[in-house]
RNA sequence: GGGCGAUUGGCUCAGUUGGUUAGAGCACUACCUUGACAUGGUAGGGGUCACAGGUUCGAAUCCUGUAUCGCCCA
């Protein structure tokens, strides 16, 4: 059989390769299994409006690789997947497209049609989304994705809403909400952006008036960048202690463009006596803070606008004109009734919808709300009592925080795509008929004005009285239980009609850790892909086994919008937090700083870079970018099609666009060709030569695959005729010993980090231990042993544990190539093991994480194998210095305790091996012979001869540098011990410490100096 | 405006509760195509740790302030 492997890796056949087996194994499946512990990470569901970028790279492949090492570990380890529908978003998108390629809106085609286009948009995404995912290896249970819209889901948003109407926790109000005049729809605080705009800055007056409404010669200047907004003004502010509006407050003014009288009213809140005339003008309707001003002072408030952002019959003679044109409209009125003082131009911040990225317009609405009090609060308390832990702990603040607010939740959204609300609504009859819509439910009125419904309709309807749209309107509101489809007929045939809006997608996704577990129904396990109802377990076993979770891993933005609401959901349903962990991984931003996302034109997609580098590598550089820390910057750059050189990205590549011209190139730099790139303004020209993004921070994990490929291939080569065996500790040689003890200690650290969620410091850890102790020293320490048929048996033996091992250990960090390795080496090593060789699990993803042999950790053995390596490393730099032929033998004298020479002539062979060098003799009396290089360590001298190509000058001008050096650092820790303050307050260990360091140093420095000093 | 974070060699980042001579990868220089690996090896050059104060025997690390940048919230 041959043991040799290929001389590089093919990461792309692998991946394909792997991915498909895992999934045929259900490796990746996990199930309630009472014996052991299990381990829950819920995706953070990504959004189905597009494809995924780097961030979300990063975040699958921490999840992943959490996921592999707790599954190695031994427990059942869950990652559920799934997506969202992310309702506002990707409704905007489909529509936007809809718009550009066919000309039509949403009112064209109506409710079920977009809807219709809508799902098939998601069923296109989610495909891609779902494969992105399983090309970067991730080990999800892939039987049971989830989509916030599907019936398991709905199951448990409907549950909620119904539970929470019940619990009086629902409530419709009206609110102030950014409106989308472009899509018809409230937009969250979070889905609204900032951006200055040229505008202008109007100074004018309205007169006061008296009792019998006539002009009484007075006025009050105000200044304003939306005149418009005069048609819905309900009073004139100013500061109580203004003096010169005092006599005007409580008085009347006249808006002069519609002839309403409005009070002058003084707030020290809203109104500020330095700034322009100090009097302001309220428009509750259409401005948060002159909305904060009608509450306070009981004003009424008029809404002047028509949902398409038109005004609306309250605008009187302007009624019909968009904003823009009756801001004209009423400048121009005001001016020829001369009550316009002065304009100005400015710049006006201008809030726009992240959505359509139209302007936004305060809007004042009828919404649905959840009341927030006590649901805050006891996700508050779960943080707060350590039931859910941040990592890093920073992150606590800003939960709490935002939590702390107990702002109450908007979760109406008025869109088309979602889940509709489950309330059902009649205007309320007059008197004695105030129920009879209900009347074919039997229900009665209660004492305390609630509605009772007969005990059949427990846990099915929910009913209660609300205010209307309307002053003075009462309305009848039903929440209906899912299920209850012939009630919901029932209600209708009574006249109730169901509620347009959808709600908030954030509703649907806090539920997510409970409602993928099959929650609410708890009779079933919930569906898993392949298996028919009657196959589904009874009772649902699922979701006690794997809630709550164990962690979340995600990115800091959504840690108000998502985490706080899953945990208040979590606490709600299931009187349990969702995960016990929150590891807020930091964010990917481009090389200029940026963030990125699809509408800067700076997003990368993972598969590109997959594509280049390999998926290992991809995963295990990101790994090494996780940490505490928040950001992480990737510059990237265009790899030119026709000669691979690389063009930095930069700005202008970033906003190049067509313009309605060609679609836009780069010249490349070194071939001078042109050359068209990704970019989410325009798709390249069929055939066109494209750059493919690339990114040397990924040359990190490429070549580490590379050597952890070679370093295996190496090992396989050598592993010709090997025969299992155990292996006693006596047949260990040193450098056995040493590796044995450095990997123990590794296994050990590694371990701690992950559980620490340090995947940077672990994924050097692992580095470090792979390419700088196990190939630089212990493969090149190996060679001499496979040549010698007596040695090779042991060498092998040893060699084979800690490959296994090592494989082992990165599993989690770089998945296919470890997989691919493992298949080998269960071929060429099927039995393997220092005590009692057995066989192996037959994938390395269900292999079982490396117990670090704590035995095997002999620190003073590293301590001594220091010493070699720093000979060594001496006598290369001599030969390096010197420019003496790589090949050229050299002879090596040591002068040393006669401990420390036992020592050294136990490892003689070493140094010919590893630098050409025979240790000729070592000991307390060498002294330099003759024309010898030299250098010095702490506890010994070297020498090597070298006559005849030693040059004196340079020699002399060496070690006199070396001097320097010394004496600078001598000079540094002989102050400190003469510091009478560092004697008295440094702790002992320190002290003790710096005065071995210094010993060392001083002798080296003698050494140096004698050694000077035989130059003479 | 409030909060959080960042600022360490040309680039991207480490640096555990303050304590040996501040590290790594890439890039750079020289040498090496040696039967695991040139996606490699060996050796090397390069940093007054943003700035100004302070605390301390001792500061990249703690405190205050300044500057620049990023993010979140209002």
């Amino acid at each position: 059989m041959s043991t040799e492997i290929a001389k590089t890796y093919d990461a792309s056949a692998a991946q394909n390769y792997w991915v498909r087996h895992w999934l045929e194994q259900g490796y990746c499946n996990a199930e309630p299994d009472p014996n052991r512990e299990q381990h829950t990470i819920m995706i953070p569901l990504p959004n189905v409006t597009g494809a995924l970028h780097m961030g979300h790279c990063l975040n699958g492949t921490v999840q992943d690789l959490l996921t592999r090492w707790r599954r190695m570990q031994g427990r059942s380890a869950l990652w559920m997947p799934g997506t969202d529908h992310a309702g506002i978003a990707t409704q905007a998108v489909v529509e936007r497209r809809m718009l550009e390629e066919e000309g039509l809106t949403r009112h064209d085609i109506g409710r079920e049609a977009l809807v219709d286009r809508i799902w098939k948009w998601k069923d296109e995404y989610e495909a891609r989304i779902l494969n992105q995912l399983q090309q970067i290896g991730s080990s999800c249970d892939w039987r049971r994705v989830r989509f916030t819209l599907d019936e398991v889901c709905s199951a448990a948003v409907r549950r909620t809403f119904f539970r929470m109407f019940s619990d009086g926790l629902i409530y419709r109000g009206k609110r102030l909400v950014n409106w989308d005049t472009y899509l018809q729809t409230a937009v969250a605080d979070d889905e609204v952006f900032h951006e200055d705009v040229a505008g202008s800055f109007w100074t004018m007056h309205y007169p006061v008036v008296d009792a019998d409404g006539n002009l009484t010669g007075e006025k009050i200047s105000f200044s304003t960048t939306r005149p418009e907004t005069m048609l819905g003004d309900t009073a004139v502010c100013v500061h109580p202690s203004d003096e010169r509006y005092a006599n005007v407050v409580g008085r009347k003014v006249l808006i002069p463009v519609l002839g309403r009288a409005i009070p002058v009213i003084a707030d020290a809140l809203l109104a500020d006596k330095d700034l322009g005339t100090g009097a302001v003008k309220v428009t509750p309707a259409h401005d948060p803070n002159d909305y904060a001003c009608a509450l306070r002072n009981d004003l009424p408030m008029i809404n002047i606008l028509n949902p398409d952002g038109t005004i609306n019959e309250n605008g009187a003679d302007f009624a019909g004109m968009t904003c823009s044109e009756a801001r004209q409209a009423v400048v121009a009125r005001m001016d020829e009734l001369g009550h316009l003082e002065k304009v100005e131009d400015r710049v006006i911040p201008l809030m726009h919808s992240d959505r359509s990225k139209t302007p936004i317009e305060p809007y004042l609405s009828d919404q649905w709300f959840v009341q927030m009090d006590q649901l805050a609060q006891s996700a508050m308390d779960a943080v707060e009592d350590g039931r859910v832990r941040f990592f890093p702990n920073r992150y606590t603040k800003t939960y709490l925080d935002w939590l702390s607010e107990k702002r109450d939740w908007c979760i109406s959204r008025q869109l088309w795509w979602g889940h509709r609300i489950p309330v059902w609504s009649v205007v309320a009859g007059e008197g004695s008929e105030r129920l009879t819509a209900l009347q074919a439910f039997g229900a009665t009125i209660a004492d305390d004005e609630t509605i009772v419904l007969p005990d059949e309709y427990a846990g099915r309807l929910a009913a209660r009285f609300a205010p209307g749209l309307q002053t003075g309107e009462e309305l009848i509101l039903v929440c209906v239980d899912g299920g209850n489809e012939e009630l919901e007929q029932s209600l209708c045939e009574a006249g109730f009609v169901q509620d347009e809006d959808v709600l908030d997608t954030w509703f649907s996704s806090a539920l997510w850790p409970h409602a993928t577990l099959g929650w609410p129904n708890l009779d079933r396990n919930p569906p898993v892909a392949g298996e028919s109802s009657a196959e589904r377990q009874s009772p649902n076993q699922v979701l006690p086994y794997f809630y709550p979770g164990s962690v979340l891993v995600t990115s800091r933005d959504i840690i108000t919008l998502w985490v706080a609401r899953m945990v208040l959901t979590g606490l709600y349903n299931m009187g349990d937090v969702p995960f016990g962990h929150v590891y807020i991984h930091p964010k990917i931003l481009d090389g200029l700083g940026q963030t990125m996302s699809k509408s800067r034109g700076n997003g990368v997609d993972p598969l590109e870079l997959v594509d280049k580098y390999g998926t290992d590598a991809v995963r295990f550089t990101i790994a090494s970018l996780c940490g505490e820390t928040q950001d992480v910057r990737l510059p990237v750059g265009y790899e030119c099609p026709h000669c691979e050189a690389v063009t930095p990205q930069t700005k202008e590549h970033q906003e190049m666009r067509p313009m309605g011209g060609p679609n836009p190139s780069i010249r490349c730099g070194k071939c001078k060709e042109e050359f068209q790139f990704p970019s989410p303004w325009f798709t390249p020209d069929e055939g066109a030569a494209v750059a493919r993004i690339v990114s040397e921070r990924f040359d990190y994990g490429r070549n580490f695959c590379n050597k952890l490929w070679n370093a295996c291939r190496f090992a396989f080569m050598n592993l010709e005729g090997y025969e299992a065996a155990s292996v006693s500790d006596a047949d260990l040689t040193m450098e056995d010993r040493w590796i044995l003890s450095r990997l123990a200690t590794t296994i050990r650290d590694v371990t701690v980090m992950l559980e620490r969620y340090q995947f940077d410091q672990a994924t050097r850890a692992v580095r470090e231990f792979t390419w700088n102790e196990f190939c630089d020293w212990y493969l090149e320490m190996l060679k001499p042993r496979f040549r010698n048929e007596q040695a090779r048996p042991g060498a092998q033996r040893v060699l084979v544990v800690v490959v296994d091992n090592l494989l082992r250990m990165l599993h989690p960090f770089a998945p296919f190539i470890t997989e691919e390795l493992w298949h080998k080496l269960n071929e060429v090593a099927p039995e393997r093991g220092l005590r009692n060789p057995a066989t192996h699990s037959e994938s390395v993803m269900i292999a079982s994480w490396p117990d670090p042999e704590l035995a095997h950790i002999d620190e003073a053995l590293e301590r001594r194998f220091e010493r070699l390596q720093q000979t060594i490393a001496a006598v290369r730099n001599v030969r390096a210095v010197y420019r003496i032929a790589p090949g050229a033998q050299l002879r090596l004298f040591m002068r040393c305790e006669p401990e420390v020479a036992e020592q050294l002539q136990a490892v003689a062979e070493q140094f010919d091996f590893l630098s050409k060098t025979m240790l000729e003799a070592a000991g307390v009396d060498i002294s330099r012979p003759a024309g010898a290089a030299s250098f010095s360590l702490g506890d010994a001298d070297g020498y090597i001869p070298l006559e005849g190509l030693i040059d004196r000058e340079a020699e002399i001008a060496r070690q006199t540098k070396e001097a320097a050096k010394l004496k600078k650092f001598i000079a540094g820790h002989q102050g400190k011990l003469n510091n009478k303050g560092f004697m008295e307050n440094a702790p002992e260990r320190v002290i003790a410490e710096i005065r071995e360091t210094l010993a060392g140093l001083q002798s080296q420095l003698d050494s140096v100096e004698r050694i000077l000093e035989e130059l003479g």
